[in-house]
Parts: C-alpha cells; sequence; structure tokens
RNA sequence: GGCGGAGUGGCCGAGUGGUUUAGGCAAGGGCCUGCAAAGCCCUGUACACGGGUUCGAUUCCCGUCUCCGCCUCCA
C-alpha cells in the first residue's frame, strides 16, 4: 500500500502523489506568537513533524514551511498591556515555541517565515487580485470579493447563504461576508505603506503570500488545526485561486487537545503549559504521549492518561536498556511492515504503535532465551519504527534534553559500581540483609537496582 | 439556523460486516527471582439507545439521546 492521507477537501482518504515525483513540499500554519505555548499547539507541530518524517522515510525530499504570525490584534493589543513594543512581545513569544518545538524533538522546518518580513509578497498578492476583480481597496482597506469567486466555500463545505455574518464589518465593504486583505493604519499602531495606504496585513493574507513565495503556486500539502479551515483556510486558498494560483493539492487538519471536554484555550483558563509539563515528565514522554493518538482524534488531556503514555513509553525503553546492556549498542534497523501499513494508512500511529510494541515484546522473549541475534534485530527495528515518530528512546537528542553522558554521570556510575560489588559479594555469602540494606540506600539516593542473569544493572528513578 | 466530529471492555485508545488478537495501563492467576524489579504466559468477552438492510452489524442506512467543534480571534 503507499501513502493515503486524508483530505479536508474531499472529505476523504486520497492516495498520495506529490505534485513533482520525490518531492514533497508542505506548508503548516504554525503559532500567532501572542503568547506561551500550551499542548495543543504543540500537538499540531508534532503531528506535521511526523508526516515530515514519514514523507522522507518514503524517500521524498521535503519542504516544510511553517509560518509565524507576529503582527495580529492580540500581539498588539497585550504588549500593549504589558508596556512592551509589539515586536519585542512577538519574539520572545516566538522563541518560546521555538523552545518548545525544540524540546519535544521537532525537527526544524526548512524555513518559520514572518508575516512582517513578507508585506512585499502580499502587496503583489493583493494587485493581483485587484487587477482581476476579486478585491478592492476602500478608504485603506482591501477586501476580498466573496460573491467574485464561486467556488467560495469549497473547501469547508459551506454554503456562501448560509454563512452567518462573518468577521466585523469594516466601513468600506460592499458585501458583509468579504474579508479583509489589508486593514488600514490606526494611530500608533505599526504600519506598513502599500498603493492603497499605509496599514497591516489581514490575517488571511500572510499565507497565501508565503506559501507561494516559498513554495511555488502550486504545493502539496496545507495544513493545521481543525478551527482553521473555516474561514482561514477557505479564505487563503480563495484569494490564492482567485489570483489563478492552484494552492494546496491536499489539506490536512489535526484535532484539538481538551480539558474536561472543552477546547484548550487562554479565554478559558485551562491550558497546560509545556514547561510546567516537563517538571513532571520527560519530553520524550510527553511526545509519545501527544503522538500516540490518531492525529484527526480529539485528545482529551488527563494526568492518568499522560501516566499510562509514560509508562508504555517506558517498557519501549527498558527493552532497548535491556539489550543495549546486555548485548551492545543497537543502530536503528527497519520498521516492521505492519508499522509502515499502518503509517500508510493515513498516520494510524495508535496502529503503528501497536507493531511497535509486539516487537518489543517479541524482543523482550529472545532477550529472555538467550537469542542475542533476534533480540538484537527486534531493538533495530523499535529504534527505527519509534524514530520515525520522533520518540525513539535512545534519540540522541532526548540525553542532551538530560544533561547526561557527564563528568557526574561517569562519577556516579563508578560509585555506584562499588556499591553494587558489595551487594554481589553479600549476595553471595546469602547475606540478603546486607544485600538488601545496600539496595535500599541507593533506592533512597533514586537509584533502582534491577538484578538481571548478567548481574545487576541500575537505573537513575526519573523525575 | 448552516456545516462537521464523537459516544468501544476498570481506564486510555485503534479497528472491522462474520470465521483471529488491536496496543498500552490497571486487576487477578502463573513462570522466573534469595526477595524484589523487569520480562514472559494465561484470564476478563466491550462497542450510547431504538428501528431497518443482511444468512449475519459494534462496523452499512434511518431516527433518538448525549457531548464537542466551526460559522468572530483561535492549533
Amino acid at each position: 500500500m503507499s501513502l493515503h492521507l486524508y483530505d479536508t477537501s474531499t472529505r476523504s482518504t486520497r492516495e498520495f502523489h506529490p505534485a513533482r515525483t520525490g518531492t514533497a513540499s508542505i506548508y503548516v500554519c504554525g503559532a500567532t506568537v501572542q503568547s506561551v505555548p500550551h499542548i495543543g499547539h504543540i500537538r499540531g507541530a508534532l503531528n506535521f513533524d511526523v508526516l515530515r518524517r514519514w514523507l522522507t522515510h518514503l524517500g521524498n525530499d521535503v519542504l516544510l514551511v511553517r509560518n509565524v504570525t507576529d503582527i495580529e490584534d492580540k500581539v498588539l493589543a497585550k504588549a500593549k498591556a504589558a508596556g512592551r513594543p509589539w515586536w519585542e512581545w512577538a519574539a520572545t513569544h516566538e522563541r518560546a515555541f521555538e523552545t518548545a518545538y525544540s524540546e519535544l524533538g521537532c525537527l526544524p522546518p526548512s524555513i518559520a517565515p514572518r508575516a512582517t518580513s513578507h508585506v512585499t509578497q502580499m502587496i503583489e498578492l493583493m494587485q493581483r487580485l485587484i487587477d482581476a476583480g476579486h478585491a478592492y481597496a476602500a478608504g485603506g482597506d482591501v477586501y476580498f470579493s466573496v460573491a467574485s469567486f464561486p467556488e467560495y466555500g469549497a473547501l469547508s463545505g459551506q454554503k456562501l447563504d448560509a454563512v452567518q455574518q462573518g468577521e466585523s464589518a469594516g466601513e468600506g465593504k460592499r458585501d458583509p461576508r468579504d474579508f479583509t486583505l489589508w486593514k488600514t493604519a490606526k494611530p500608533g499602531e505599526p504600519s506598513w505603506s502599500t498603493p492603497w495606504g499605509a496599514g497591516r496585513p489581514g490575517w488571511h493574507l500572510e499565507c497565501s503570500a508565503m506559501a507561494t513565495f516559498y513554495l511555488g503556486p502550486e504545493f502539496d500539502i496545507h495544513g493545521g488545526g481543525m478551527d482553521l479551515v473555516f474561514p482561514h483556510h477557505e479564505n487563503e486558498q480563495a484569494q490564492s485561486r482567485a489570483a489563478g494560483d492552484g494552492f494546496a493539492r491536499y489539506w490536512m487538519h489535526w484535532s484539538w487537545v481538551t480539558m474536561s471536554g472543552e477546547k484548550m484555550s487562554k479565554s478559558l483558563g485551562n491550558v497546560v503549559a509545556i514547561p510546567e509539563l516537563l517538571t513532571q515528565v520527560r519530553p520524550a514522554e510527553l511526545r509519545y504521549y501527544l503522538v500516540g493518538p490518531h492525529y484527526r482524534s480529539t485528545i482529551e488531556f488527563s494526568k492518568t492518561a499522560l501516566d499510562e503514555a509514560v509508562a508504555a513509553f517506558r517498557r519501549i525503553e527498558s527493552f532497548l536498556r535491556r539489550v543495549v546492556q546486555q548485548t551492545g549498542g543497537v543502530e536503528p534497523g527497519a520498521p516492521h511492515p505492519e508499522f509502515t501499513a499502518a503509517m500508510d494508512n493515513d498516520l494510524a500511529t495508535p496502529s503503528a504503535l501497536a507493531a511497535v510494541h509486539n516487537a518489543v515484546r517479541e524482543g523482550n522473549v529472545a532477550l529472555d532465551s538467550g537469542d542475542e541475534v533476534s533480540a538484537r534485530a527486534a531493538a533495530g527495528s523499535v529504534r527505527a519504527m519509534t524514530g520515525l515518530l520522533g520518540v525513539d528512546p535512545l534519540a540522541p537528542n532526548w540525553a542532551q534534553v538530560a544533561g547526561a553522558d557527564s563528568g557526574a554521570t561517569r562519577a556516579l556510575d563508578s560509585l555506584v559500581g562499588h556499591l553494587l560489588e558489595e551487594r554481589q559479594r553479600a549476595r553471595a555469602e546469602r547475606d540478603f540483609g546486607t544485600a538488601d540494606m545496600l539496595r535500599d540506600r541507593l533506592l533512597a539516593a533514586g537509584i533502582t537496582v534491577e538484578d538481571t542473569p548478567d548481574g545487576p544493572t541500575w537505573t537513575l528513578k526519573d523525575n
């Protein structure tokens, strides 16, 4: 089976054929940098990171553009409320997103373009739309004429007549459903000059301008959260196609993270921030939790569900550790056919993880029976599969985050090693009181000791 | 009002018109272990409700109930 993806615009799963064989171009709506990221924001980035890894695995040269909306009403309002320059506010939160992305193992995008750096491209697009009769300027604002574009509503399945009012009416709107491409400058607000007056970008325009600037008039995949389907993506598609561009060939939308059944959002105050969560679980564990459910399913956030994900991840991790400790380092091998079939089926990560766990079990059985060759093969496969999901426990990026392999670790290894030798002597003399005392002492220091056929091993109790 | 999604075993979470089990966590029983941990084996018989189609539906159709999302900024 080849890769099939669910396409919002057709509401069906379609076989993926890139416009140019061997390449895949992706544009994903990234952050509006008005505040710190919560796990809902990051989930989307992780979903597309998995998509990108899978496309790369399938042999594609992937271009991934993830934009940054750094000029927008809320950015201005919040910066003003905080008494800071709007651009500093935006830059500060952009860094917060970057940090979260990278802590959770997102590969960097090909580029992360900012809206404010692409006003030239926006002006060009507006000019094309005005020339084609699909947009008009009115008192410094520029609007897209929805009625001029019969296809409007095709992506989201909305009927133009049934759509309620639309964005708040501007002065010069000819039709209340028209949307704003460009906003005239208000006193005290940042602005850029255009042929129609000084102002700033409307929300939708930037994505069309940047997507086509980097990826061309037609590209493969465009994605974002479910809430962007209408009006944001509908409007993007309208303005780009009205201008004569083919635009996105597949539309992918991920679902929410909810809290108590409700969409996580600032206004409801039910957000879980990334830094806070990372004091409780390791980044790889959080990633496992967010990547495990299918991307189009809602995740109802709960601590118990998170803890279960942690346990599942550690099961994989401890298998790999056992293999490495007993047989030496293992490099990633090849994914199981089951895993591949699951991923090809619209990135069915739940089934893919089932394949991972089956491989873990087989590997454990092999290890217990002394079949090192099979155990190592299973471990290599597990590394490959988890790596494609970005949750390989042995991947170097997690170690960097944890600050392992330091001199302190080596010192600890030496000290613990001596205690374990002492304990082994006691055990050999069947002095279990002393042996257990030593184990308890290590445990009290946060070190878990396990006896294996090849001798004792120790690990730091996490967190 | 318009459009869309969801309701699965103790919990999380997939999937399918029947003949074979998702997977994980938790629970009970076993193996292993000085003990423990880890690991492995076994057990649980689920699919909101009411109709319909069918030889057969959790899986298709219709209706009902409940929940959620979008239509205004939103991942």
